[in-house]
DNA sequence: CGAGTGCCCTGACAGC
DNA sequence: TGCTGTCAGGGCACTC
């Protein structure tokens, strides 16, 4: 296998992958919302392709239209070249030497995946309880739990009933449970919908994902809560877009009823 | 060291 | 019509 960057600027976005030069793909892991593809038969062991596909990024058999910005060439297989395509350039194509996390810190400190067991209740309410910050800015550092993005804290607040700039240490342990099951939910509901396309994302096979029909809160400022019928807001938090109900996210109070994994109110 | 801010990058869109 | 300005956000560098 040899990797190589196309078009895109060195830089550490796309650093060392000429040293994938001869080695073979052992397999593809995820951690959070990283891909990483352990090599083998390189100098030095350990050695670890990461992908990260931002928000354009995009990997095909076929060679895109633009926008490519590395490549996997192999020496067999049907599918002699996997293309890296990314319009916006926030996604990374790279090397980790030894695979060592330490110029990733974020992959470095990155909190449990959240279908695993490790994800339980009483660790996550302990994790909140470390910072002061925001909630929701909090679950988007990837420390908390992994893989938790910016449309999917909004989801999953809403249905918990926590407003997103409540300090994380205030989040209570019952809050903290009921945010744990929401992560769980909309993470699962939206996977089986195979992912939320706003504009740009699209499934592996150049599907759409069909998980934006059924946001509640992101993109819904203005409208009317499907919980409470109450009007919809939209703030910044953290430099990004925010969007909840002020009415069932209350700051720094109790949450509403939250609603269960099937997404209806509980009784 | 934790918290907050702004940068990267490009296409889509609003406004004039 | 064509230009300018704004917005979107994952991760990280930078500042305080």
């Amino acid at each position: 296998m040899q990797a190589e960057r196309v078009g895109a600027p060195p830089g550490p976005k796309y650093a060392h992958l000429e040293e994938a030069a001869g080695q073979r793909i052992r397999g593809v892991r995820r951690r959070g919302k990283f891909l990483l593809l352990p090599l083998q038969g390189g100098a030095r062991p350990g050695d670890v392709l990461v992908i990260h596909l931002g928000m354009t990024g995009r990997l095909s058999a076929r060679a895109p239209e633009g926008y490519e910005r590395a490549r996997l060439t192999f020496q067999e297989g049907p599918d002699p070249v996997l293309h890296f395509q990314d319009v916006r350039r926030f996604g990374r194509f790279l090397l980790l030497p030894g695979g060592d996390p330490a110029g990733l810190p974020t992959l470095a400190a990155m909190g449990p995946e959240p279908m695993s067991r490790a994800f339980d209740a009483a660790a996550f309410a302990r994790s909140l309880q470390r910072s002061r910050t925001a909630v929701k800015t909090y679950l988007l550092s990837q420390r908390p739990v992994a893989g938790v993005g910016n449309i999917y804290a909004d989801e999953a607040l809403w249905r918990a009933g926590i407003h997103p700039a409540t300090p994380a240490r205030c989040v209570s342990g019952a809050q903290a449970a009921a945010l744990r099951d929401a992560i769980r939910a909309v993470l699962r509901n939206a996977i089986r919908a195979q992912g939320t396309t706003l504009n740009d994302y699209r499934t592996v096979n150049g599907a759409l994902g069909a998980y934006a029909a059924a946001l509640s809160a992101y993109g819904h400022a203005g409208d009317a809560c499907p919980r409470c019928g109450g009007t919809m807001e939209r703030m910044v938090l953290g430099g990004r877009g925010t969007h909840l109900c002020p009415r069932c996210q209350p700051a720094l109070a109790g949450p509403a009823t939250p609603l269960g994994p099937s997404g209806r109110l509980t009784p």
